[in-house]
DNA sequence: ATAATATGTTAGACTAATCTAATATTTTAA
DNA sequence: TTAAAATATTAGATTAGTCTAACATATTAT
């Protein structure tokens, strides 16, 4: 474990590298929200602890160290997540402030009496996977709803976005993880679909639904 | 809110002026095991801060501010660790560290969920207090074990120190909060005292019976 | 009342994490 | 192929929290 700061470093490498592919040191300052020189001087220091592998203009890599710290922390984050909503009874759209300060909470006591509590969950309350205490990530897969037909029936996995705003939305519209949903049209002007929940018809702007992730991948 | 650093200031301040009244830079560097010049020079930014009085050699004073700040952290430490226990049932001797970094999170959603499903508890699982949202502590009267005489009835409050060792000792004895006893003999030698729980005889040395807290002011 | 002890302060340095300003290198596109 | 855009680096400063070494002041005990 290293400082706070540094985790927080190793997690966003994470994220960003599953997004993009490559990560760029003014990637990360964005996400971050700090400056360039600061992450150059902080990647060089986590070169050093062995966490990452840089070379200028190719890129930040994790080596398998940084991964295994990075898949820690992911999974006390998304446990925390889960723990806030099934036992504290807290909604989905609050727990992720809550959980990125929990994820640093150094007890593996703490996470694993948590795992035992929730019987060894395989996603949090967004649908994100939970890895294993060994860094393994159930798999399962999804894409997005904005790339499906008409006519087809699907589950709703997960969500990409863990803004309150977004959640807030999907609450209104009474969309949920685990729905099954039918697409009933897609609008060729704007790209919004009307989708079929249990008979209600419900209404979702592209950007909504490129952020929904449903079973599947024959698109 | 201040730093992670400040709270712990803030949180020993309270506690020391608690057991000894006057609280010296040089007691507090030595309680946070850090050196003189470094808690003299944060008691001075405390201090711009409206959150310590100073005045050298006549010690530090928290005021009303940091006196709601110190009973806020402590409440949530102590929710924290009944949390712990009776929620996800962890032993009283393993929660006080992790009670240590969970008292940091910053979420009144988070500690006022717990405080609600605990039923708004007035002790933690020592026996200590809980403060509630406006900082009043309940307040009972208790004694150490150590000053009662033999013969009496009495009834374990609390203990004064978190120590899992200490813990784990009672664990051992079979001696636990809300244990009604009865004090059997204490030793002129050593100070050491033999008490009765439900049938069966306990020995407790003078130390460990300086640190059980019991029922009742009348010596 | 003076020496010993307890208590506190100043000066100067270090590490972690950040910044601004200036500069450098690589890639891309006209 | 050279100019523009993207990407990265260096130098130097700042703040928070810590340290050591040297010095200062107050309390206490004989």
């Amino acid at each position: 474990m290293g400082t706070l700061t540094e985790e927080n470093y190793i997690k966003s490498i994470y994220s960003l590298s599953l997004a993009t592919g490559e990560v760029f040191v003014s990637e990360l300052a964005k996400k971050l929200e700090v400056k360039l020189p600061t992450v150059n001087s902080m990647i060089k220091k986590l070169a050093t602890k062995k966490l990452v592998a840089y070379a200028p203009y190719q890129g930040i890599k994790l080596t398998e160290k940084g991964k295994r710290e990075a898949l820690g922390i992911i999974r006390k984050h998304r446990l925390a997540e889960l723990f806030l909503v099934k036992v504290m009874g807290l909604g989905w759209e609050e727990v992720h402030e809550i959980a990125e300060q929990l994820e640093h909470v150094n007890s593996e006591r703490f996470y694993n009496r948590m795992d035992e509590l929730l019987n060894y969950p395989k996603a949090d309350p967004h649908g994100e996977p939970i890895p294993d205490t060994h860094g393994k990530i159930p798999t399962e897969k999804r894409t997005p709803l904005s790339a499906h037909k008409e006519g087809k029936k699907v589950k709703v996995i997960a969500v990409s976005v863990d803004q309150k705003s977004f959640l807030d939305h999907l609450n209104a519209k009474g969309l949920q993880i685990g729905d099954t949903i039918m697409i009933v049209k897609r609008e060729l002007f704007d790209g919004s679909v009307t989708i079929l929940k249990s008979q209600k018809e419900i209404v979702l702007s592209h950007q909504v639904s490129e952020n929904i992730l449903v079973s599947g991948d024959e698109i």
